[in-house]
This record gives C-alpha cells, structure tokens and sequence, in this order.
DNA sequence: TTGTACGCGTTATCAT
DNA sequence: ATGATAACGCGTACAA
C-alpha cells in the first residue's frame, strides 16, 4: 500500500520511534533482545524502507556520487564507470551518471544539478573546455577527484601515465626492427594525447630516429583512415602508431584500401585496449590502460576523500599486449 | 563557506523563508518585483543551491530514475542508457544506473536501494533469472517500465520486434539467393533471442526453406566462432545469420580461420547494429534497433507514468543496414 | 502582497 | 533500556 514510515513500525511494535531508529542504525549497545526482535519482526512484516532523504537531510549525506563523462557511447568510458560504481557500491553509495558530450554548459549544469541533490562527491571524468580551471567556481563546497582527463595535475584523482605508454608503443615497434614509422595523434589540445607523442617520440629519439610524419587526428576512425590513407602512398612507413584504438581500425581500412596486409606489410599498435579490438582481425597490439581498475580507484580516493578527508593522487602504469598486428619488419623490404 | 539555506537568504534579504520559497518555485503570481528581485539577488550573491533532499521529503520527489541494466561494458547498453538520460535530463531527472550483471541478487538489491534513496521511477533493463515475475514483490510501491529484455509482455515498457528483425534477415538473405543458410542463435532461454530465430526461420519457411542448421551461442564472440569453425567444415552453407553482432565478428574469424572470403563466399548478417561493426571489415550488414530512441522512449513512458499516472507500452521496428558482408550467393556454388 | 506555523521521515540530544 | 523532542531544509495551508 502506502510507504510505511519509523512511525508506523514503532507503533505497530508498541515502542518509540527512537527505538526503532535505534535498531536500524545497529545501534545494539544497551537494548533487550526483546525488543529488539519485536521492531524487527513488524519492520519484516510491513516491508519497511527508511527513507534516505529523510535520513540524509540529518546525516547530511546522500550516499550519492555524480559522475561526469564525457559519453558514455565511446567505448573507453564503460568500463570506467563498471569500476567506480563496483566499488562506490561497495561503499554503500549509489552512482548518479551524466554525460557531458564534452560541452563546459553541459558540465557545469550537471555539476549544479549533481549539488543540489546533494552527492556527497563528484568524479570528473568530463574536461570543461581546455582547462579545468573554469570549472573551479562550480566545485566549491563539494568533494571531487579528477578521472583520466585533466589538463593540469590535480589535487585529488587518478590518471594514466601516457607518456610511458607511448614510450612503450615507440619501444615495442623499434624492437620489431622498424625504423620508418608514422604517428596518428589525437588532438593537441588534449594533454593525453601530446604526452602518448611525447613518449613515443622519446623512444624513436633514444634510437636516434623520429617519425617519418606525425598526423593530428581527433580519435576517430575515420580522421585516422584519411590520414592513413594519404600517407601510406605518399611514404613508406612499416609501422603506425595511433594514440587510440578507435584510429587504429581506421588504419586498418586504409591499410586493407591500399591492398596492404597487416602486419606482414604494415605494422599498427594502439592504444587504450577498448573491448572491440579482440574482435578486429588481426587482433590488435595495443597499449593497454587498465580502466576499470582506475575507475575503483578514483571511487575510492573518493570516497575516503569524503570519509576521511585526505586527498589522495594515483599515477597508473600502462602495460603493452602483443597481439598480431605488429610484426618483425618485413625482410627485403626497400630500405 | 558553508551551504546557505533557505533562512539565511530570506534574513539577508530581509524577508519570510515563505517569499523565498515563492520566488524559488516560481509562483509568481502576486509579488511586488520589487522584494522578487531583492531575493533573487540575495541568492546569487551567496549562489544559494536549494537542497533536493529537503525538498524531496515534502514534495515526495528525488527527481531520481534508476536505470538496470546487466552490464554497461556490453555494447549494446550504452546507446540506450545516454537515450534514457537525455529524456530523463529534459524532464529534469537525474539517472542513477546500476549494473547487474544479470544476477537476481543483484537486482534485487539495487532496486532495495533504489527505492531507499526514493527514485522517481525504474527503468529496468536487465531479468531476474528466467522470469520477471520473481522481481514484482520488489517493485511494489514504485513507477517502472521495462526495456528490451523482459520475458512476458509488461504492462508498462519498449521493447524491439525481434521477431521481425528475424524475418528482415532471412528475407534478405533470400532475396540475395541464397538457400543453404545456418543460423547462430543467443541462449534458449532469452525470449528476444527465441523471437529472433522464430522470424529468422519464417522467413525462410515461406520460400519452402529451411535453416542447415542452427546452433545455439550465447552472444559471444568465442561461442560464435566456435560454432562456426565447426559448422563451417561440416555443411556448406553461403550464408549465416547471428542473433547478435558479437557473434558475427566470431563468424567473421572462423570465415578467417577457414580461408573463405566474407562476402564473396559467405554472406554474414548481425543483429543489432552496435557502433563497433562500423570498424570491421568488410563493414557488417546488420538489423539494426535504434537503441537510443528506445531508451529515450522508455524514460519517457516512465515520466509519463510518474507524473500522470498512465501506462503505455512501445514497440519498435527494426531495420535492415546493407553494408559490405552481405552479397549474392557465390555464383558457380557447388549447388 | 507577505508571514506564521506545521509537517515531511529521520537522527541525535537529553531525559527518564 | 527506552522515550520525548528538537533539529535538518523546504513547501504550503492558512492567516494577516
């Protein structure tokens, strides 16, 4: 029927509300086991819910966490958000998602929408604009830890450490034995992608090369196929980096428009080790990021954030998986 | 600083909370402009947030859907949880969305907590075992609506025509000529997949056809290529139809495994048209279910439900994307 | 046009 | 060991 309320189960029971707040918050210090089991047995009875808004308007806690990406469609950001709200869960909090659509407006309206329902904390896995710093204005008052993207370092979060993955990709190509190799980047603006470069480019320099050519592109298949696709007739590169794996399968079908066979003719490694990319053939050698394992973690810095106050910081190592689309550089090649 | 409540603009701006609360809620029929403007910028100067839970626990609203679903990692979903945000988001609902994983425990615990927390409303995307049924005592007292996977017919709820989708993919391998034709189905017990063969096989029964064969999967990759490596040897079919796209990419690797050439000599088609196939190749013809509308349709059914109190139910047409798998049987076939 | 006072369901303080 | 009762922040009859 109608919600019952601690009222009607005290009642019910004979007992004060006081009472029977008291057993549901196991507060069992002091109380006859009598008692005890009357409220539970009515409470059982009438199927009672406490209701946490009432609760949290006195805890003043919601056991809400908002969290914000960018879309939930790319398909970086899934496993991301399996992993903070395993662990929220854990925790006892529920995850409010929104998707920004990387839009500053979008942001920020969720962030006020998210404050009014009164989370007890915000993941920011979204970027407002080039800088998070226009965002700033917006998070006072409120617990947050940055998630994967973020321009400048911050206090609380957990991110990748992209240059060591590109340094990883650049390692693993060289060591194939390639020496003319092209780079698909994401865009510059985005800091994650100017450092899996950088560290890219690091590896070719410790072995006195660099890129044949270096293209921006914006994560997309289809920015990596026309790159692809012009480069691989003006030059002659063995092996392309992409700085996702999203650009990787446009290269792929630049390689495949191009009658090139991967990886006898033409080498690709990328990056991030999205769910799809065991479904490509060849299977592809990408750098991996373990997300969902960064997504717990930013739950959890959060949440002792919260609990706790301490602010915390996580650096994550990326791993290279070999898969079958690199190969040793094809012998009698026109070197 | 701290929150500022509704008492503390009313006193700075030398008013009753009840003003307040007026030029909150936009009553503002009957207020001098004159005091109206006064609040307003009291409460921007102290960029005042009104607190939901409070609010919540008078107007009996959080303003809060729940949203189950398996699993947000498996392609599928995504599309349809940002659908359901979107709407949710215009009517001024937040999405709290809650992985399953399709356990009846699970569920079962979320929509406890869900209630707790108070939603709006339910939009339930996952099953409780075989049977929706064993969920109802659980959602007593509260507005849901059923999407995509649901056993028997809900009262309230989207769903697609699988069945139909079954029949657009026989009919179009037919039409391309093809007779010798197997099918990969999705577990016995998921209706959605039962209704996809159950099209699939009509289709073909009014040509006088029947399937070679039809293997059961469980919309993985693996179980797909699996079935597929051995089917492959055994018969000699120039078509095969997937009950998901997953396991059309299993498909696509055993054609790989066996030498044959997709389309040339087997003809492949999916179901469901997740953003993934776009990246394979060749591309995959696929029945395509516009998830996003869908999801987009059932939170609008549920606010609808919320705020009038009427239920309705939706049923979507699928749609056949011809892309690159597809093609006239081979000709100079071994018929 | 504006203000007073009560109630929403719960926790917490202080009695008993 | 248990119970009144005052908050929590807000909406809303009802009054002024």
């Amino acid at each position: 029927m109608t919600k019952w309320t601690i009222k009607d189960i005290a009642k019910k029971a004979g007992v004060s509300i006081t009472t029977v707040s008291r057993v549901l918050n196991r507060k069992e210090e002091g109380m006859s086991e009598e008692t005890r089991q009357k409220v539970l047995r009515v409470m059982e009875e009438l199927d009672y819910q406490p209701n946490r808004l009432a609760r949290g308007l006195v805890t003043k806690q919601s056991k809400l966490i908002g969290l914000i990406v960018p879309t939930i469609s790319n398909p970086f950001f899934p496993e991301l958000c399996r992993g903070a709200e395993d662990e929220a869960n854990a925790h006892g909090y529920s995850l409010v998602i929104c998707n920004s659509d990387a839009s500053a407006e979008k942001e920020e309206h969720y962030i006020t929408i998210l404050k009014e329902q009164q989370v007890d904390g915000l993941i920011l896995s979204s970027r407002s604009g080039l800088s998070s710093t226009s965002l700033l204005p917006f998070l006072k008052n409120v617990h947050y830890v940055h998630l994967d993207r973020m321009e400048e370092e911050a206090v609380s979060g957990v991110r990748l450490d992209n240059e060591a993955g590109g340094y990883l990709a650049g390692k693993h190509l060289l060591e194939l034995g390639h020496t003319k190799i092209g780079c698909i980047s994401g865009p510059n603006e985005i800091r994650n992608s100017r450092d899996r470069v950088a560290g890219f480019t690091r590896a070719l320099a410790e072995a006195n090369l660099e890129p044949v050519w270096i293209q921006e592109g914006d994560f997309s298949l289809d920015s990596a196929y026309q790159h692809a696709m012009a480069k691989l007739e003006e030059t002659d590169v063995t092996a392309i980096f992409t700085c996702n794996d999203m650009m990787a399968c446009g290269v792929y079908r630049a390689a495949h428009g191009r009658g090139m066979a991967i990886p006898k003719e033409l080498s690709v490694i990328g990056f991030d080790d999205v769910p799809l990319v065991s479904a490509l053939i060849p299977k592809l050698t990408t750098i991996r990021q373990d997300t969902y394992a960064m997504g717990r973690k930013a739950a959890a810095l959060l949440v002792q954030q919260i609990e706790e106050g301490t602010t915390d910081f996580a650096i994550f190592e990326p791993t290279l998986v070999v898969r079958e689309s690199t190969a040793y550089v094809p012998t009698g090649g026109n070197d």
